[in-house]
DNA sequence: CTAAACTGTGTCTTACGGACACTGTGTATC
DNA sequence: GATACACAGTGTCCGTAAGACACAGTTTAG
């Protein structure tokens, strides 16, 4: 939209790489209480009640005033983002990478929790800030006594976050805007009154879209990524390996 | 927004539950073909460029005429979905659970690759139509075999979907409107001049948030799901069984 | 043949993101 | 200490969006 609308600019606001300025009259905030502001109107809220007259009206600006603080709507955001993750767990009490991991991943289902328009907001091609990039380096470290390949423990982590983020998803609507969990009791109707059509799902009398355990696909990927693990280890170093599980 | 933001008229469009019109002046359209038009724009030109206006300017009517056809845009995303989203392989040709669940991934990201702003609509608390359906009835399908509960069939489903869709919506940005792929060397720039705080993601060299290769996910979620079936089917009939694969 | 029903249109409202010019104020420099 | 510059906050304007609503024209049922 704007010409402000630029991921460096996005990055040196994150990364603190703005000059500090020094005349002029002081600001009435900070950009870190500007986005603490609109991180608790989200959360009461939800996204779709951010807007920059929103924010604004909440920090007793006009809206043209918060423009001093964030370049536009994606900045706006982007400091949201930054303040809403938090910092990720420490992981050295834990041993073996499969008890880390499995922390990492119900910390950071924590974290969405508490924030639940976070996920449909921290996708895509963008750029992070550092609290938030601490978040997939504690997840490496959890990998790193592993053989697996740098870009396979960069997979490996990208498939624990996204599957943590799709058990989160269903309460986060994308484009739909009408109260949350009122879609899912006509989609069974439908399932059930079409049973011939689709007994399998009908047999499920859940609706396919909605909640999926956390659990089952945790302990699946991770019992998957056990045996990608052994595999390798084997051939590598053609000794056996006592799994960790089981 | 709208009072007509309602998913029982959404479920009634999407299955063909309107009561056929006889009476006044014949439609210039239909909503098959309202929603093929769409589709066609936002394969072209994104998401974003979806509105009323475009919609109705590429069929040749005004913005007021579309919403004879949809009840707002909601309605216009959930017949775009339906219409996009085609019809899901047939797997009865291959045997077992795991090549079958296989196909299905990959066709579906193949459906997914097709119309790339599918993923990021096909998100949350929502109705989805026959055609839609079909897809998580097929993939069942597939599970239908094994000693899973349903409840792990399903939840096994929509772990494949959860990563296929996670493997693609890297390239549809949620929030950002810049230039897709600007972000990645961005960030590639910030973690290598802060590679002394994230050592690990420096050195993988890649962006966290960006592509993660689709078959190291599958085939680990495949080798997780393999291992609670067999572990299922050995305690369940007390008889050990050949797995599929190795 | 008439009246009801329906399609398509034009106009209005509200809300959003953003541009831009302007006012006032505080700090650094001379 | 005076002054000029830099910057915070404001008010106004614009383009675009979704949607409400009343109206004109058309077609089919009775």
């Amino acid at each position: 939209m704007s010409a402000h609308e630029d991921p460096k600019a996005v990055a040196e606001l994150l990364w603190g790489l703005r000059k500090p300025r020094t005349r002029g009259p002081r600001p009435a905030f900070d950009v870190d209480q500007v986005a603490d502001t609109a991180v608790k109107v989200a959360d009461a809220e939800g996204l779709e009640a951010i807007s920059m007259q929103r924010v604004a009206a909440e920090l007793g600006l006009t809206k043209m005033a918060l423009y001093r603080y964030v370049n536009g709507k994606t900045e706006l955001i982007a400091v949201m983002v930054e303040a809403a993750v938090g910092t990720p767990p420490d992981l050295s009490a834990l041993t073996g990478w499969r008890a880390k991991l499995e922390e990492y991943a119900h910390r950071l289902s924590a974290a969405w929790r508490r924030h639940p328009w976070l996920p449909s907001v921290t996708v895509g091609d963008r750029v992070m800030g550092p609290r938030e990039t601490r978040w997939p380096e504690t997840a490496l470290s959890a990998l790193s006594d592993t053989p697996l390949t740098d870009r396979e423990r960069l997979d490996a982590v990208m498939m624990v976050s996204h599957l943590i983020r799709a058990t989160h998803t269903a309460a986060t609507p994308g484009t739909q805007t009408w109260t949350p969990g009122s879609a899912a009791p006509i989609m069974r109707d439908l399932l059930l009154s079409n049973a011939d059509r689709f007994p399998l799902l009908a047999g499920t009398h859940a609706t396919p879209s909605a909640t999926m355990t956390q659990e089952f696909g945790l302990q699946a990927m991770l019992d998957g990524l056990e045996h990608a693990i052994t595999r390798r280890t084997r051939s590598s170093d053609d000794e056996r390996v006592i799994a960790t599980r089981q």
